[in-house]
DNA sequence: CTCCCGATAT
DNA sequence: ATATCAGGAG
């Protein structure tokens, strides 16, 4: 089969199944997310939304996390993982927003990746879900997995399998095919051990159709 | 390529 | 015990 067609049905049989599939971080503004999404490396959203709802009491502005004392950032992201480094990211990143951005988060792919801790999946995330700017595909573990598994592509670096999937991913459709993905890795096509007997795309799955 | 690195599932 | 979790920097 034509891998667009086959991209084509499973956007929609995994439409039908989460019709709900959107970003799972929990943020109010787009410095929230920013933060978010840095501390989301490696680490689930579930944890991810633990730590903010206390750390977006304590730190409002970016100003707030330029000027926050490093040990108790970190202190205070402690349990999301490689904490010292995500302190250093995000004060330093937000000391870049107060002194180039008037605080603000820019809505630009290139102002993003001047960001520590900033790449292009974190900016893809923060420019489509803060400004609904679409430029590329988020390649997270779900999306590269998946994308691997059902045979979508054939690169391994996650810029080239964002590049192939922007080739075959109708535009209209960048922004929900990560998170279909997402919840589908979630739930059937776990990372170890996924539930193939229950899987609503096997049929178009390499993975499974060479195995069976 | 290695390092950062806590929490959970298997 | 080990793999894995919305990665990125050096």
């Amino acid at each position: 089969m034509d891998v667009k067609q086959k991209v084509k049905l499973v956007i929609e049989r995994l439409k039908n199944l989460y019709p709900d599939a959107k970003i799972a971080l929990k943020f109010e503004n787009p410095l929230q997310l920013l933060i978010s999404t840095i501390l989301s490396a490696q680490c689930t959203d579930e944890r991810v939304n633990e730590v903010t709802a206390k750390l977006f009491q304590k730190y409002r502005t970016a100003e707030d996390f330029a000027k926050a004392s490093l040990e108790e950032l970190a202190e205070d992201i402690k349990s999301t993982g490689f904490y010292q480094q995500k302190a250093k990211y995000i004060k330093e990143a937000c000391q870049i927003l107060v002194e180039k951005y008037n605080g603000e988060v820019p809505k630009t792919m290139e102002a993003l990746l001047e960001l520590p801790g900033v790449a292009r999946k974190t900016a893809n995330i923060v420019l489509a879900n803060a400004y609904g700017i679409v430029e590329g595909i988020p390649v997270d573990t779900h999306v590269r997995r998946l994308s691997q598994r059902i045979g979508l592509v054939k690169a391994n670096q996650p810029e080239k399998i964002e590049k192939e999937l922007m080739e075959i991913v109708p535009k209209e459709e960048w922004f929900i095919f990560p998170y279909l993905l997402q919840a589908h890795g979630r739930k059937v096509c776990l990372a170890r051990k996924p539930k193939c007997e229950e899987c609503v795309i096997k049929d178009l799955c390499d993975a499974y159709t060479s195995k069976n």
